[in-house]
DNA sequence: AGCATTTCTTGATTTTTGTCAAGAGCAAGC
DNA sequence: GCTTGCTCTTGACAAAAATCAAGAAATGCT
């Protein structure tokens, strides 16, 4: 079973022949450090399912890059704006390393839901399920400092600040890099 | 037309035949002033729509208050990880003033995916709507003042803040009462 | 109306966080 | 190996926001 198949299994709870079918609509793509898997404004028809590398997604504000997401191996990357309502696109997303990418048009998309019949079902599911986590993310902002908010991240992901520039994980968090740096070498002690 | 009926029109796009099905499993129910329609920890098995009167939806980190929003006239009210999941609440839903809300249980909620074939389509455009409202959400903390965000909310909706106690509204915006006093102040000139 | 309670404002102060600027550390490419 | 950027850290300072405390204003209740 390959990673796609785990995570999809994992995330929408599909027998292994319906497993089959949902990702073999996904086609493997890989991105060079730097190359864009979508630019804001453009219009985005694509999903994509990071099975190796990093990915960032963001937007500018002000003339300012504002992260909002950093996806590893097992995220899905998509704008979903643009995906289910085609409009253009609110967010970049961009490889931060070389990556593997699953991905899979609206096209083929669209076919999942005639091959297989709960499929809206699911993806109201899967869809809820995000909804709760941004939830709990925006319950973050209201109730905890820029300190807990940063050992609340380290805590949950240690590799993320090997693997990533602190400037985006401090965007990500909220607060600037210089902010980040002293808190990193607080909790350090 | 009611509201409720007019509002799962603009949401949904149903036609006149469905939307009279849909809003038939909605029942008036009436609450009081610091009437909780849902509590914490409590399993909560109904989808409420604020008709009149205003709800407040919160939770308490250490022992804090903590408000995450404020639903008034043509808003759901609802914990979806309990609704769609069957989890214990996160939030407590609370009437901030004598309110009528259209509420449905769990058990005639799943009765319109039997009478509407698209409705899980349409609950997935839904959730998948109410997503990107959290996203912005998200990003307004990443990127804006506390003076920025007192600021949009006042323009968006004025008449809020002469109907809501501001301590709750501070806490939504993610700021302390005293701060939102000021800023308030500032802003009047 | 009058009292009690809650809510809001204001001032003083502290804490947190951002900004600016300089330099140190690293990594990529020639 | 040596630039050339980019990234990160650090210090000094400024700004933003929180906290504490006191009182004013509004609201609810009888």
């Amino acid at each position: 079973m390959t990673e796609l198949e785990k995570y999809i299994q994992t995330y929408f709870g599909v027998n292994n022949e319906d497993l089959i079918k949902i990702s073999s609509f996904f086609k493997p793509v890989t991105f060079k450090k730097g190359d864009y898997f979508l630019k804001t404004g453009r219009h985005s028809d694509r999903l994509g399912f990071v099975q190796t590398g990093i990915v960032r997604e963001f937007v500018y504000i002000k003339d300012k890059e504002v992260t909002k997401w950093i996806s590893t191996k097992g995220y899905f990357v998509v704008d979903l704006s643009s995906f289910v309502f085609q409009q253009s696109a609110r967010w970049n997303i961009q490889a931060l390393t070389d990556c593997e990418l699953y991905v899979i048009d609206s096209k083929d998309y669209k076919k999942i839901g005639q091959v297989i019949p709960r499929w809206a079902e699911l993806e109201k599911l899967f869809i809820a399920k995000c909804f709760t986590v941004l939830e709990d993310r925006v319950l973050q902002h209201l109730s905890m400092t820029a300190e807990e908010r940063y050992n609340q991240l380290f805590n949950f992901n240690k590799e993320l600040f090997n693997q990533v520039p602190l400037q985006y994980l401090a965007s990500m968090l909220g607060m600037s890099p210089e902010t980040l740096s002293r808190l990193r070498k607080k909790a350090a002690g």
